[in-house]
DNA sequence: AGCATATATGAAAATTATTCATGTTTATCT
DNA sequence: AGATAAACATGAATAATTTTCATATATGCT
């Protein structure tokens, strides 16, 4: 019987191309999701994907039943988003913490979205560096961090978001963009051009420089473009997510290269206090990045299960409060499908 | 997380206004509809139903619920329509026998909707009379039986559609009238006015009159209204199913009393052949039959388990072929939703 | 009050979904 | 070409969820 997560995966099929990485979306494993295709082609005796080498294509079934998730998800989240109204768990506050410096990028479109739908909840951003964003919550003064922090910690739940890619940045040129890869040693030459944060929270100074005990230059400035515009310069060199780059890259503005072999990754989690975490419009602000950013950014890959921070069965019997329906994984489950 | 399975559910609920019925509408127990509406209520945090006294009501929640399972429930039927187009299984053989005879009542419509959604199936009536209607399935003279039976044979499969009231159709005014409810010694003092078939399949005659030893007097006549026409002009009386005569009754045409302290109830099954059983033209027309049925005719009741040719649980040990996602249960569940 | 009817609920059973471990196929690299 | 890696399939085991069963509780009726 087709159910609404058979709905769920055949979305994210159709929007990453590949079993594996739909799995990841939804938070399944690989082998889950070729179960459930497997149990929908004898269900409707059609085959609804078709594999070309190592591809799978959607058959005419697989579209048709794809078009069926694009028009019910969205009326799934409409109900749940008016359950909610119902329910007065539509007011509230959402003070933000943002950890990343260029998550801006895609983080201001997600709220325009979410004050649309949430007008009564109170959408702000807690400006400022924190040492220790995370006590935010616990102050009160903010309701959600978005930064790299999985530590569990009492009373602190993470959501993992998704993993990207930081690539160094040059200008074109640039005598090190003849190597496909760049090396620590190879920072050592130019200038690093980063946001003015403290050296610990710059991933490739903590994870790549230091380690390496190499030493480096630093200069700093605020806005992502205007690092750009440095590099673009030849003022130095940075180390920005792939996606916050994407435009300048198409335009030769700038050039990437990948850092060490299997290159450097940074992962995100939204972190909120436990007992916000089955606030509908909380959920309803995690339901909206993962579709936007999974649509919207290039190159970033779900987290998957070994990069969070509790799996979903640990969850379930962690959980101390009785449960309601909301374990973990539920809490994560997302209705992924593009955004109108 | 919400699934189809509960839209279904609190479509049921919306419709029949008691948790027992909807779950028999589902084929579930009341038990089982009554833990699936918790459940919700703990997810979303909010009563989806209020008890006033014995009758359930949706609350606003359950409202909302309710009318984005009309929305997405028409959608996947529409989408499952469109499925078995692709799969070529559009096309093939209805050919109806209609062991009751008022049943035209009702099938009419519900052919006209099916020829519209499956032009390419051959719809039609065998008509004439039969004393072993289910052979005609073997003898592939038909496709499908619609009647009493219900006896498990091999090779063909009763599908449950639904149990009815058959009721003594009197003229006002006649001296039964008196009398609230009718009893066999009753139907001795006038004329019995019946379809044209043989004496058996008379469910008044087999099941009341003969039992009781009583005789009677009998008059036949081809069409419903034609019955009804010699009832008013107390040219005798009549046994028919309640919602075939409820016009009449409304407009004081006729009156009808019940036959036996519990009533006189016969049960409907649709037979196929077992190979036709998951065509999906079949399927549908089956769903279509329950939701209008269910919707339109007055004082009918879903058949429980008890009175099925075969329950859920020994339909999925008896089958021998291999498991292809379409149980016993599966192929009789039905999205049950209003028609457009 | 007592009975019949409708719903709720905890525990057991059944069913279904997911993972794990492994196999197969296709692509890539040397 | 052969080795290796990547992507998917699959059977068996396990976990999770759903349903039923056996009652309990509550309501309405006579």
């Amino acid at each position: 019987m087709l159910e609404l997560r058979h709905l769920r995966t055949l979305n994210a099929l159709d929007e990453t191309g590949s079993i594996s990485l739909a799995a990841q979306r939804v938070h399944l494993t690989q082998s889950a999701v070729s179960h459930q295709i497997k149990a929908l082609q004898e269900y409707y005796q059609l085959p609804i994907i078709q594999r070309s080498g190592h591809a799978v294509q959607l058959t005419d079934a697989g579209k048709r039943l794809v078009q069926l998730a694009g028009k019910i998800l969205g009326e799934v989240q409409s109900a749940e988003r008016d359950l909610a109204k119902i329910s007065r768990q539509a007011a509230g506050s959402l003070r933000i913490v943002l950890e990343c410096h260029t998550c801006f990028d895609w983080l201001m479109p997600i709220m325009d979205d979410f004050r649309q739908h949430w007008p009564e909840v109170e959408l702000d951003l807690v400006s400022g560096f924190h040492s220790d964003p995370v006590s935010l919550l616990r102050q009160q003064v903010a309701d959600v961090v978005i930064g790299s922090e999985n530590k569990p910690q009492q009373g602190i739940i993470h959501f993992p978001l998704f993993r990207f890619e930081i690539l160094a940045v040059l200008a074109p040129g640039h005598v090190l963009g003849s190597k496909r890869i760049l090396e620590a040693a190879d920072f050592a030459q130019d200038v690093l051009i980063t946001y003015p944060v403290p050296e610990e929270r710059i991933d490739l100074i903590r994870q790549v420089l230091m380690p390496a005990g190499v030493s480096w230059q630093r200069r700093t400035t605020e806005l992502t473009v205007a690092i750009l515009q440095l590099v673009a310069s030849r003022r130095g060199i940075a180390a920005l997510p792939g996606w916050g780059i994407k435009n300048y890259l198409d335009y030769e503005y700038v050039i990437a290269r990948r850092i060490g072999t299997n290159g450097l990754w940074s992962d995100l989690y939204l972190s909120v206090r436990e007992q916000d975490a089955s606030l509908r419009y909380l959920r309803d602000f995690l339901e909206t990045i993962d579709q936007v950013c999974f649509a919207r950014l290039d190159g970033i890959k779900p987290l998957s299960k070994k990069e969070r921070g509790k799996t979903k069965r640990e969850a379930g019997k962690t959980k101390g409060s009785k449960k309601i329906g909301q374990s973990f994984s539920e809490l994560r489950m997302i209705a992924r499908y593009k955004l109108l």
